[in-house]
DNA sequence: TCCATTTGAGACATTGATGACTCAAATGTG
DNA sequence: CACATTTGAGTCATCAATGTCTCAAATGGA
């Protein structure tokens, strides 16, 4: 029940895994036969480690929250000001965009994608507050607009890195910016 | 070759424009039959009008983005400070954010939806370069970054309203606050 | 080098959506 | 009311994707 007759070679499924996630966010109604092409892989390959499309959309979208969850739980460290938590937490989840497209795109009703996206808004919540308590964003915002704000800044970075008008380090302070002091 | 055998009923149509919009925007992938059905319509009657899947997403694609361009147009007058003209734009946009996220995640290479997406990022630019000029952006934010926050803000806003929380003025009001002066 | 195991290519049945069609019923206009 | 036209329900063939299977070839460790 449990001994997989196959083992996946790791180089196959990190192939698997980086096409998958580059292919469904260009199209989310990708066909296995995409993933399959892209990843250099034969499509039975696929379905021998992955047996249903479902289960690859799922395993794919639970890498991903568990990646960012360790990136953020990794880079977060106490006695830091709420503005350098955030700049850390940028830092660290920014050059996962990808992923983070991923998610939005694709198993929206997973229960553990669910889960693991309830934990990361979770700590995000809790870091408005910290900003709310510095003085970094004004009582009379309503939390779910900044945590809402943090993520699409997230995006925009990840995008600006990858369209190469900015590097990582400026994208990371510019988001930090935007977000407490806006653009002006 | 012209005239079409079928005249398609107004409150037919527009009842299967609406439910595209929100069948589509919960699931990019769904099936002719799902959109006939939110619409309480027969399926056979959408395959009249439009002929194709293809068709109908494509249909709906532009409408939405006319409808955008319609209200930045009309809401859009001379004479106005470059913030005033940024709040006008968002009083008018920010309700169509359904029509909005439908053209993120479906037909995002439709050539006459991109055209009528193409004017919208022009019109947007222009009224970065003037908000720059009036010193509400600064000169060292690149102008895609501004443009992105300002698309950003519009989703996230029609959001804030969907949800309950913020009522059109005040999402308003905050977009401009969020993108002039951050959350501080 | 040899051997165990994974992989790729292809064939195959199955499923579900699509799009074309028909005809009775509903609609609304004169 | 009568008529023209649209609509709904259903049937049908077609097609593309899925998921299963087999076997030869490639791979990598002992």
């Amino acid at each position: 029940m449990s001994a997989r007759r196959h083992v996946i070679r790791p180089a196959t499924l990190e192939a698997i895994v980086e096409a998958a996630i580059r292919v469904l966010n260009a199209n989310a109604g990708a066909t296995m036969s995409e993933v399959a092409a892209q990843a250099g892989v034969g499509r039975a390959t696929l379905h021998r480690h992955f047996h249903t499309r479902d289960e690859l959309v799922s395993a794919i979208g639970i890498r991903c929250i568990e990646d960012m969850n360790a990136a953020v739980r990794a880079e977060a460290t106490a006695g830091q000001s709420a503005v350098d938590r955030l700049r850390s937490m940028f830092r660290a989840v920014i050059p996962l965009g990808d992923r983070y497209s991923f998610l939005g795109t694709n198993c929206t009703d997973d229960p553990r994608v669910r889960e693991g996206y309830g934990m990361q808004l979770q700590w995000v919540m809790a870091l408005v507050e910290d900003l709310k308590e510095q003085g970094d964003v004004g009582r009379d915002v309503p939390s779910p607009w900044a945590a809402a704000q943090i993520d699409q800044l997230v995006w925009t970075a990840w995008n600006a890195i990858a369209e190469g008008y900015l590097s990582a380090d400026e994208a990371t302070e510019l988001a930090v910016r935007t977000l407490t002091e806006g653009l002006r």
